[in-house]
DNA sequence: AACATGACATAAG
DNA sequence: CCTTATGCCATGT
């Protein structure tokens, strides 16, 4: 294990408060480079099951999650931003107010 | 090395 | 709103 893309972007996902939720473009573009937004995809998508990643704070930058409210299991990730409190506009998330800005000192 | 695929982003039509 | 095309990167075959 090395410290890859991957880790990096890891840790940026980590680093999502809850109640928040970040683009694809965004973790990429914190991990260094905007351009791995799709490999932020891929690296969710390895995620195997039991990690500590809240990969679910994770939607596309137009709010929409993966799979969507009509989807089998995508709801399952729209309930869960729910439940911690992120707002949502119909099958997307209210970005305008639920977007990770990132505010940490 | 090459090609195809993907939980993306952006632009253009 | 949808499709197509391009860019960029990682992975699998």
């Amino acid at each position: 294990m090395n410290e890859n893309t991957f880790d990096k972007i890891y840790r940026i996902v980590c680093q999502i408060p809850e109640g928040t939720v970040a683009s694809y473009g965004q973790v990429a573009a914190l991990a260094g480079n905007r351009r791995w937004a799709r490999v932020v995809g891929y690296a969710l998508h390895v995620i195997p099951e039991g990690s500590d990643i809240p990969w679910h704070r994770v939607v596309k930058k137009n709010g929409e999650v993966f799979g969507g409210a009509g989807s089998p299991g995508g709801i399952c990730q729209t309930a869960l931003l729910k439940k911690e409190g992120v707002g949502f506009k119909e099958d997307y998330v209210d970005m305008e107010n639920y977007q990770w800005k990132r505010m940490v000192f």
